[in-house]
DNA sequence: CTGGATCCTCCATGATACTG
DNA sequence: CAGTATCATGGAGGATCCAG
């Protein structure tokens, strides 16, 4: 298969697929993707893999429950790679695979505007406020 | 001011910052804007202004009272403009500001990303699904 | 046409306890 | 250590009605 060919694919996916539409599957991707736990995950995975405990410490405030489960619909998705080792006591390492990669760059993007553009955002909300 | 204040400041700001820790604004902030309704508001106006009307049957399946929701947090948050017209019947524009054009980008990139990889996506869940 | 106000429902999420 | 199971609940979000 030529390079060429997966691009193809990519622009026809992008003509049949439209994200506005409520009953499309790319709108319920988007929305599943346009998760607080799944863009904090996915930007600490950017940073290498790491064992179940090490994320619940880096993705501060998540609950066990939403982190497993958060995990368990990147890992579904083909996303992020699970990779258990047989040990007492058992070890779990996460990783992004190469698709996975592909969105938390652009995820990456958006928690480093968020932190960017805090101030601005709060100027904004004063003169809302005060009016 | 020079333009290498801005850009100071963002990096001012990316150091006060940091979206992992709960407590943190700019956390809430990427809570806010990682938000389905937020990002397909964001990618629709992308095209230019729109009516409210517009605005609610391009983005299929919000509710009247999400729609408003989110608006008014764009708005709040300077991210979106609001500009009435006093007519009967009343007419309402809703644009992007320079800074929620920003964030923008990066949104659409991410709505372009859903759209593109759905099909690796499918693949990935069927395999985990037979397992 | 563009919402504001209300009511109501259900689901996402958190807390807790337990286990291989 | 890395979860699973269960229960409880707050609040997101939908439906409806009304108004400038």
């Amino acid at each position: 298969m030529a390079t060429t060919t997966a691009a193809a694919r990519r622009d026809q996916a992008r003509r049949d697929y439209d994200a506005y539409l409520a009953a499309c599957p790319s709108r319920m991707l988007l929305d599943r993707i346009s998760d607080k736990w799944v863009s904090l995950v996915m930007v600490a995975l950017g940073e290498g893999t790491l064992r179940y405990s090490e994320l619940s410490r880096q993705v501060a405030g998540v609950s066990q429950k939403m982190l497993t489960q958060t995990l368990r619909s990147l890992e579904r998705d083909g996303l992020v790679e699970r990779r258990v080792t047989a040990s007492v006591p058992v070890r779990v390492d996460y990783s992004l695979t190469p698709l996975g990669n592909s969105l938390r760059e652009l995820m990456y993007g958006v928690k480093l505007w968020a932190e960017s553009h805090m101030e601005e955002v709060f100027v904004a909300r004063e003169r809302y406020d005060e009016r």
